[in-house]
DNA sequence: CGCGACGTTGAACTCAGTCAAAGTTAGTGG
DNA sequence: CCACTAACTTTGACTGAGTTCAACGTCGCG
C-alpha cells in the first residue's frame, strides 16, 4: 500500500520544512500513486516530455547528460526527498537524464495538476520554486568545484557533501553510509577520467581520509576530508521544502 | 522617464512569449522603479539578503562565486533579459554575486511583492519557475562544457553560444557583437588560467574563427565555431518567459 | 609623460589523460 | 562446488594539455 502523505516518512526529517495540512492534503490529492523501479531503470530521458513528477522516497539514483561525443557528465547524485522532473513540467522536455542506481521508491504526481498546484497552492508553488533555486545553487557550487579544484579536492570534496546529505537523511550510521555508486560515475559527475579518480581514492584511502569499497563509504576523517575541499565541517545543511 | 511594461523593448523581441494584457498591468504595479548603475557596481553581493528583485533591460554583467581561495567562478554572462536575484527571494541569501561589467539599466521589483505574485498571478509565477528550470538547465550545460571539454572547445562553445544570445537579443550587427569583458573574465567562467585563455584565443584567431579584440566580438567563421565547440549550428533559442 | 590595467609571449613544470594489462568480485550454469 | 564470464577496480608507463612564473608590450588616461 502506497504511503500517505501524512505518514511521510521524509518530511519528519528535521531537514525539511513542515506543511500546513491543507497543503498536506493537498499533495495526497496531487500525488496520483507510487513507483518501484528497479536499480538500472532510466526514469528520465533526455530530450522525453515525461508525463510524470516524482519525489524520490527511497533509493539511489543519477542525474546526467549524455553529450555528443558519447561521454556523460552526472549532473548531480539523486537521494531521497529530491524532486525529479522539474524541467519536464515546466518545459516541455528533459534537458538530462535520470537513471536508478539502486531499486527506488517514488512518489509519482501527474504533470497536468502542476498547474492546478500553481492555481491553488501558492505555497507549494513558492516552495517548488525554492527548490528550484536550490537546485540552482548546488549547480554553482559544483561549476566552481570543476572550474577551480584539483582531483583530490574534488573527489574529498562531493564526498563530504554527499556525507552531510546522507546525514541528513538518516542514511548515515556510525560512520558508514551505503553508497552503491560506480567509480566511473565519480568521474563522470568529477570531470576526471576513471583512471585519475581510481589513484585519487586510492591517497584518500591512504591519508586515512575516508574508504570506500563495495559501495560502502567509511568515513575517517571528515575534518580531514573538509579541509582537503575546502569546505567547512559540519556546515548544517538548511532546512528546505519537501514536495 | 522610466519605461512602461506595455512598452517593454525587450518583450517585443521574439525569443520572448508575450503576456496578457492583465499580465502587463500586474507586472507594471509590481515593478517599483528602474535602476541605472556604472560598470563595476555590485548589484548583488554573495551571503547578502537584497530587497530587490531585477530584470536586466540594457547592459552587461556576470554572475560569480568567490572560492575560499580567493579565486573566483563566473556562473555566466547576464544579458538583457535576464532575471536577477531569484535565489535571495526565495531563499533569504544570494549565493553568488552579481557585478556590471558596463553600465546597466534594470527593472526593480520588491521582493516583498513576490508573494504576491504567487497569490494573485499563478501564470507569472509558473513563469519565473521557468525560468528558474532554464536556469538549471543551462547550468547543467556549462557543468557539461566545464567536466568535459578541453580548453578551445569550451572557448568556441561559449562564443558561439553568446553570439546565438546577442543575435536574439539584437546585440549583433552585421557579424559583430559588442562584448567588453576581460579575459580573465572569460578565465573565470571557463575554468582556465589567463595564459592558456590567451594562447586559445590566438589560436581561434589564427584559424579565422573569431577575432575578440577591445571588447568587440567578430564571429568569421560561426559554423566553424560551433564544429569545435560541439554545437547544433543555429539552434534556435526556444522562447521563454521574461519578467 | 608616466602610470596602471590589460593583453601577449616563452620556458619550465605538473596534473591528469590515455593506453594497456592484470587483479577482483559477483553472478551463472554445469 | 567449481569453472567461466562479465563488470568493475587497480596498477604502471607514457604523453600531453594546461598551469605557473616571469617578462614584455600596448593602450588609455590624468
Amino acid at each position: 500500500m502506497a504511503t500517505a502523505c501524512s505518514q511521510c516518512p521524509l518530511r519528519k526529517r528535521g531537514i525539511f520544512d513542515p506543511l500546513t495540512d491543507a497543503e498536506v492534503r493537498f499533495m495526497q490529492k496531487f500525488k496520483t500513486g507510487e513507483l518501484q523501479v528497479e536499480a538500472g531503470a532510466v526514469l528520465m530521458m533526455e530530450g522525453a516530455n515525461s508525463p510524470h513528477l516524482y519525489t524520490t522516497l527511497e533509493g539511489l539514483g543519477l542525474r546526467y547528460k549524455t553529450l555528443e561525443t558519447g561521454e556523460r557528465q552526472v549532473i548531480n547524485f539523486v537521494l531521497p526527498g529530491d524532486f525529479i522532473g522539474l524541467q519536464a513540467g515546466v518545459m516541455n522536455e528533459m534537458q538530462h537524464s535520470v537513471e536508478a542506481t539502486t531499486a527506488m521508491k517514488l512518489c509519482v504526481f501527474n504533470r497536468s495538476g502542476l498547474w492546478s498546484l500553481f492555481k491553488e497552492q501558492p505555497g507549494r508553488a513558492y516552495d517548488l520554486t525554492w527548490a528550484a533555486a536550490v537546485e540552482e545553487h548546488l549547480l554553482g557550487e559544483t561549476l566552481a568545484t570543476l572550474g577551480r579544484m584539483n582531483g583530490i579536492e574534488r573527489v574529498a570534496r562531493v564526498f563530504a557533501r554527499l556525507f552531510d546529505r546522507g546525514r541528513s537523511l538518516g542514511l548515515v550510521s556510525g560512520r558508514e553510509m551505503k553508497l552503491p555508486y560506480k567509480q566511473q560515475d565519480l568521474a563522470d559527475a568529477l570531470g576526471l577520467s576513471l583512471v585519475h579518480t581510481n589513484k585519487t581514492l586510492k591517497k584518500l584511502r591512504e591519508r586515512q581520509a575516508l574508504d570506500w569499497q563495495r559501495g560502502v563509504l567509511r568515513m575517517l576523517d571528515y575534518d580531514r576530508l573538509c579541509e582537503i575541499g575546502k569546505l567547512e565541517a559540519d556546515g548544517p545543511l538548511p532546512t528546505r521544502p519537501l514536495l
